[in-house]
DNA sequence: TGTATAAATGAACAACTATTCATAAGTTTA
DNA sequence: TAAACTTATGAATAGTTGTTCATTTATACA
């Protein structure tokens, strides 16, 4: 039996805090970011090329949302020689996603 | 103690569902939205001139803000003589934001 | 019925986001 | 060092979203 994250509590977020969860949904909101998250939560550290070929995106507008998403703290990356490697940083989007993705009416 | 929702269980989404996701990440990634899911988490049922007072947001805008929630299934209203009152349908919603902003570095 | 109140709507515009394309910048290897 | 490979960048454009304002619709009440 599983518990819901922390159960039954209120919401009181400040405005600053609201706005910064606006700022995270913001850039996950998107089917392709959303795959690569979901790429990501399955492979600790994927090349561009890789993510590229498995989703199928052209790899400039792959970089364009790779570099948004690690700009603002979701993913990370380090080259290795001739390819660099993202992984995922913040993992509360998974979660985020996973609630979500479990709603049956969806 | 708690748990998390689905512990480590692995993402695996079809891209219909990543779509719907997105799409309902989308519809909350906004500070005024968030602010009335907040709102509504915390009020069975508020009126729009409630709502507008709460968050000193003016009526045409939180009315196209309410509408397209509505619209995309994350509130409900009803009718009750001049008011018109909006209630969470969603709960799901708050459980996303809250996972969010549990978040110590956001 | 006329006036007041509550909320929705639609058009216009501003602001932002996504996509494409061409090119540049690192890195490896011949 | 030149060629090949991998990824990033920037400009241009298309598409979407947010905001404002004026107007309309619905209801209540005098």
């Amino acid at each position: 039996m599983t518990l819901s994250p922390t159960p039954n509590a209120e919401l009181n977020l400040t405005t600053e805090k609201m706005e910064k969860v606006a700022f995270i949904l913001k850039t996950t909101a998107h089917p392709t970011r959303i795959a690569i998250v979901q790429l990501l939560s399955n492979h600790e550290n994927l090349s561009v090329t890789d993510i590229s070929e498995q989703l199928g995106v052209e790899q400039s507008l792959l970089s364009h949302h790779l570099s948004g998403m690690k700009l603002k703290g979701i993913l990370s990356s380090h080259r290795e020689g001739k390819n660099i490697y993202y992984a995922l940083k913040m993992r509360e989007v998974v979660d985020v996603i996973q609630c979500l993705a479990a709603c049956t009416f969806l």
